[in-house]
DNA sequence: CGGCGCGAGTAGACAGTGTCTACTCGATCT
DNA sequence: AGATCGAGTAGACACTGTCTACTCGCGCCG
């Protein structure tokens, strides 16, 4: 409701601009000017939307993850739903998918990729940001719960496995977004390492 | 031989004002008229020994690897000296000091360990950028080794490993370092999150 | 019904940036 | 001594983000 699709929100188109704009040209073509100009305006039009350029990266930023989350399937509260089954298998299983989704969008998207993490950029709105990525976190955390009961004593809180998890998938992301992955092991397959990354967080594969 | 400190080099006093001014402002006061400016030279100067900003960045992000190598004990080749000890226990303690090392230096050089990593900014010397790093993953890599002996068939490879597990603690400097992490999991207290790391892909600690 | 205000977009100025080019100046070599 | 050349200077240029007048069109209220 706060921004509508009605034909002349420049508001929106602005941040549509932006949205192509980084997957045709990257993230260094996403200039205040450059996005003003490909939405058709004058370079001090986004200033009525926008207090700060940054601001209007925040909001382009804002529509990856929302993006993300529709690609991993957790689009609103569907989240809770998705985490129903409360068999192990069944949450490993969704687990690899959303591991998975999660590298298969920064490959695929890797322009809105490296905006959606570039904190130095987003900052002051960075906070706002960093709280739209907790729901995806919580699903990890749920889903890890099932597989990592909190039994033992000395054994890590689900909360603490899911962070682990995460930081590893992020990284797989970066160290293959720049080549360094390929460099390292030879090949530039992903798979072998995410898989070793899976088994090594939620114990070998079942199978 | 190539840079040398004779006073008058303006090379190495560029780098110099680089590295105190990425410690004192950040990334963002890193232009190339400012570094001039520290330095005290006009700022067309650093044209005469970096052909472009980017590659004065590089040679200051050059400047902290050898920073991060000596930080961690892999100053030269010292590195094969480092990981004669083919006792498992040994390396497990050893690796237990590199990533503890390799986080330390990212919570205590923010700037530099941003700067090290920004390869949209690094473009073009990324390449050798890259490099720089592998000896680091290398030791990594013969480490792993030593505690996960390529024996399995179905066993991902030493290499495989080394690779999840960087990518697993580059993945937590980040997540730390934009206060992520401690969002997720309630305390910002990064021990937890990093001995859940260890013991996932290394086993649990044999104490 | 008419003047009025005001939100939205325009145009220009300003400081700052990276790169490029003309130029100076001092040391070095023949 | 005089020419050469590397190193640093100064200025221009095309950009950038931000700020400030200004215009214009629509709706509101007396």
């Amino acid at each position: 409701m706060t921004e509508q699709d009605n034909a002349t929100g420049l508001r929106a188109r602005l941040v549509a601009a932006g949205v192509e704009l980084l997957a045709l040209e990257g993230l260094h073509a996403l200039t205040l000017r450059e996005i003003a100009r490909q939405a058709g305006v004058s370079h001090g039009a986004p200033r009525r939307h926008f207090a700060t350029h940054a601001e209007l990266l925040a909001a382009i930023a804002r529509h990856g993850f929302g993006e993300l989350a529709t690609a991993l399937g957790l689009q609103d509260g569907a989240g809770h739903a998705a985490t129903a089954g409360h068999d192990a298998a069944e949450a490993r299983a969704r687990l690899e998918r959303l591991a998975h989704g999660y590298l298969a969008f920064a490959a695929e998207q890797p322009g809105m990729f490296e905006l959606m993490f570039r904190h130095d950029v987003l900052a002051g709105s960075g906070a706002g940001l960093r709280r739209t990525s907790m729901p995806l976190f919580e699903v990890l955390t749920r889903l890890v719960a099932v597989i990592h009961p909190p039994t033992g004593e000395d054994c890590a809180s689900p909360a603490t496995v899911a962070a682990a998890l995460w930081a590893n998938l992020h990284g797989l992301a970066q160290l293959r977004a720049w080549g360094s992955l390929g460099l390292a092991t030879g090949s530039d397959a992903l798979d072998p390492v995410l898989r070793a990354t899976l088994d090594a967080h939620l114990g070998p594969a079942a199978r």
